[in-house]
DNA sequence: TATGAATGAGTCTTCATTCAT
DNA sequence: GATGAATGAAGACTCATTCAT
């Protein structure tokens, strides 16, 4: 599943940018990339000025384009870097996943989604917006979270299979639909700080909410 | 519930700009809208130029500005008007309600949320993206997003007053991320066109979804 | 001859520039590409900066933008005007030529290609020096400087069939290295001023090269 | 006549750089030299860049000013190596000039020109585009042109005194107009490859209008 | 010698907004 | 009401050059 491809474009831009890179420069590449994920978190993608993420990265104006072609090229490298961040959360419920009981291993995902997400939730509600207007962003996007998609799709499949969720939802639409709820509810609940409820109490509200959505009952219980 | 009327959105309504306003300047201010409306779809807002909106308004350049004090400004008038239109569809649920059973209420809610929604899709999706950063946008939005997120959360519990729904949720937890369920997917399904399903596919499984997630069942099964 | 679609060209930029256009923007139009003149005259291209030109043109910085896209813009529109002057000088030459025999008709194109050149002369340097690397000046030049050569080519070839010119010469190449003698020599002695002769002692000087290296004679003179 | 040497054109030949000069440093230094004439026959002299030169000649960035103090110190270089380039052609034909009759002399003298400028033609465009607004360049420049120029006004005089050229010609203009037309025939047919045809068709030509201009007439005919 | 990180002045360009007519 | 000319602040980007290692 992994997502080097578009990761590792994004760390060779077409330029000469970067070709013999020191120590050094790696770890200022390293600061500027952070920095431009907090002011972008900060102000968004148009709002923030690369001045803004040269001062943060302590780099006077024209370092910056030492490191970087553009705005538009450090934040396809924040972009990676948040999509790395992620793609590792959810390798690990997918290990996990293989013995447990269906329920055990939906809220097992549930929490590790949200988990990721708490951490990464500012920047990727701007990733959201700019990938809207840029292709290459999009693209990035899709890399990661379509492969969830159909994975999820799969399950709800096979739990039908077996009866163990309700045959009448169309998997490909259902996966969608719970996906937009986790996501858009993690943006509301976890960025903009509404509802205030507590973590355990969100996570356990939105695994009964899938569950009943799906229908799902554990085979031990039948 | 109401959303406060047109007028409100350009906030200074009689203000410098149309004091005024003869029958023709009303007309060409409507057109400005509208323009102001297919642009900020196609090119969202910061990259919609005034320029452009009093172009494809047929106005020229300087003309905007007797009309609206900013770019802000229209983009006011533009959110008030979509606003007003997913009201007016809102309403009609409401009315259409009272007598019906639950499950039938539902359908009937989803049925209008995505009708209006089909039609103003793009300009919410650019609304979403604004609200962001504008305070007063927010507001706005707020104002009519929030008593329908009320009401259904209402809804909610009174049906699990009478039994007819999942005592085990919390009803403004539900209310929130089911709306975000339907907001999300309307935005994927209708905007970016995935996935690839009729309207009334959409229509039949989103709301078996919503059925199920709130084991919602009609009195008269009982 | 005329070369007006190249100048057209320039005239409506791809841009919105100018569609409709004021008599006082078309004053100040006419102010800027004078204004560029001088200052491409004495700074060379690459040297000269926009903000030079809108000074000059007693503009702001950016109101030259409300005119051309760009310091390449202007320099088109430059070029295009230098173009049509030198090319209102060719035609007269071109009426007079009819009757005359050929060394007076040598001469007056002579003296006519230099007098106008001397009010061009340093801005057809730099419209040389930038159509180096300018294709579409390239091309603009390409369409004034070729027809002369090809017409100078087929006099020779005419005065060569009636035994009046040396008929070893390939006509295109003398006509195109009598011209480059023309060319270079004009601009070393009227941009660079060298060598410090006088304007009808070079005019003299120039004209018996050209009729010795044709050894052209007149008809009457055999 | 003698050109500068090399060491000339850098300006402070033993100024801070190459104090110490180790036959590796000297190697470099001459690889820099090249790299820098490619890139400034490719690019011309604005549009090239340190980066670009260093790049060519396998170094970094900032080696290069071990070996220069600027890029107009390199192009200074660059000149001066073509400066000498051709000055070592003309040499030849001086020494076999003395012995051998006018025309022939001729004939030899603009082969030699040809087949020298046929190397160094595109630097040399660039070149003289330089020697507008540089001084340094243009002195440079000079001082291997002039003393052809006067040579060749020289050897013009004394065929005129000996009847063997056109008297009515001033020798300064004569040379400077006949100089200017080899020039920039050369230009217009070795690097812009206009007209196309072969080397020794044109050197016939070129001959052949330089003896017409002149009236060149040997001493033997007589 | 060699490297590449860092600098910052210099320019172009965009665009919302104002204003005289 | 309408026009389009004019403004100027803001920001992206380039590149020659310096310097610590």
């Amino acid at each position: 599943m992994s997502v080097r491809p578009a990761a590792t474009a994004s760390e060779n831009p077409r330029s000469r940018k970067g070709i013999e890179t020191s120590r050094k420069g790696a770890e200022t590449r390293a600061r500027v990339v952070e920095a431009a994920k907090d002011v972008f978190e900060e102000l968004g993608f148009h709002d923030a000025r690369v001045a803004d993420i040269a001062h943060r990265a302590g780099l006077s104006h024209g370092s910056f384009y030492h490191y970087f072609d553009s705005k538009e090229d450090v934040f396809h490298a924040v972009a990676a870097a948040t999509d790395n961040a992620l793609a590792a959360g959810m390798e690990i419920v997918r290990d996990r996943a293989s013995t447990a009981p269906p329920s055990e291993r939906l809220t097992a995902a549930i929490r590790v989604h949200f988990e990721a997400y708490r951490n990464q939730a500012r920047i990727m509600s701007v990733i959201e917006q700019v990938s809207r207007h840029d292709p290459h962003i999009r693209e990035l996007w899709q890399q990661l979270y379509q492969p969830h998609n159909d994975e999820f799709a799969e399950s709800i499949a096979l739990l039908q299979k077996h009866g163990l969720a309700d045959r009448a939802l169309d998997p490909k639409i259902a996966a969608t639909a719970l996906g937009a709820m986790t996501w858009r509810f993690a943006e509301q609940w976890l960025v903009q700080g509404h509802p205030e409820i507590d973590f355990e109490a969100g996570l356990e509200q939105l695994t009964r909410l899938f569950r009943n959505a799906l229908q799902l009952s554990d085979p031990e219980k039948r």
